[in-house]
DNA sequence: CGGAGTGTTAGTCG
DNA sequence: CCGACTAACACTCC
């Protein structure tokens, strides 16, 4: 389930560790994983790594590039004198790996090893070059942690949609790296209810959303993700990831800001939503 | 057993 | 062309 905050997370753990360690060896276990080849991978090295969107990006030498996309249940583990670092989706039990949903496995110079594990098998990993990379790139809205996403690019995007506003938030051409679980929690925090209609939003509310997205995503990256836990050395902090979530996954509960509404949940935009029916205004 | 699930794309239909 | 919706991908969990 990672988002935006949880590959940022990834990508700066991966940074730290792997950058210019040799690689001595590839296997990939699970062929479809990966689209073309990553033989080139053996005896190379990865000089800088980044995110795009949900895209991790790690560059090698000669302008090649290696994507990675976790999808839903994509994991990066890194392995090295029994820690484990870095992460992905997961339920808070990694046990020893490879397991059988281990698809690739990186082993480096220094005796490191990297997992990519992967339950349902939607992740994939390919090697591109520079054009390669560019058209894939363009294909994505502005990163919304960017100081060049401001509030007037935002207005511009937004000019002239008619959709509802979840599906234009998750949208990656819109804005890059939002998914599900932020865009219910940016909506509550900007007190607009997902099933709104693009123009209907008057100008606050437009604004209010806009003024969301950074803190909650600032936040959640803070929390290093919130929708997985133990990537960080083993005795990681199970379960504390998921208390500041106020909307996602709540149905049922009191909404924590009014007192009054009780958080629902319904399917929209084909995902399931959460909003308080109190506080996230219907028009 | 049925249904839902975090992401993304492709396809259909209006 | 846009938007709304569905299916597909493979598997676990409830």
């Amino acid at each position: 389930m990672p988002e935006l905050p949880e590959v940022q997370t990834i990508v700066q753990d991966l940074r730290a560790k792997i950058l210019h360690q040799k690689i001595n060896k590839v296997e990939v276990r699970l062929k479809k994983i990966v689209k073309g080849s990553v033989a080139q991978l053996q005896n190379n090295f990865f000089t800088e790594i980044e995110r795009r969107g949900k895209l991790i990006i790690l560059h090698l030498p000669n302008e090649k590039y290696l994507l990675i996309h976790l999808r839903m249940t994509g994991q990066i583990i890194l392995q090295q004198k029994n820690k484990q670092i870095a992460g992905g989706h997961s339920d808070g039990k990694l046990g020893d790996l490879p397991n059988k949903y281990t698809h690739v496995i990186i082993t480096f110079a220094n005796g490191a090893q990297l997992f990519f594990n992967d339950q349902r098998q939607f992740g994939w990993w390919q090697i591109v070059g520079q054009q390669e990379l560019g058209n894939v790139l363009e294909k994505f809205g502005p990163e919304p942690l960017d100081n060049k996403f401001t509030f007037k690019i935002f207005q511009q995007i937004l000019a002239g949609k008619k959709g509802n506003i979840k599906a234009f938030l998750l949208n990656q051409k819109n804005i890059a790296g939002l998914g599900n679980i932020y865009v219910d929690e940016i909506l509550w925090r900007a007190k607009v209810r997902p099933t709104r209609k693009m123009d209907s939003l008057n100008l606050r509310e437009v604004k209010a959303i806009f003024q969301a997205i950074k803190p909650v995503l600032r936040l959640a990256i803070k929390h290093r993700g919130t929708t997985f836990n133990d990537y960080v050395d083993a005795d990681g902090k199970r379960g504390a990831f998921l208390n500041f979530l106020k909307v996602y996954g709540r149905a049922g509960a009191e909404c924590l800001r009014c007192k009054k509404g009780i958080v629902k949940k319904i399917k929209h935009a084909g995902r399931g939503t959460h909003f308080c029916p109190k506080c996230q205004n219907k028009v």
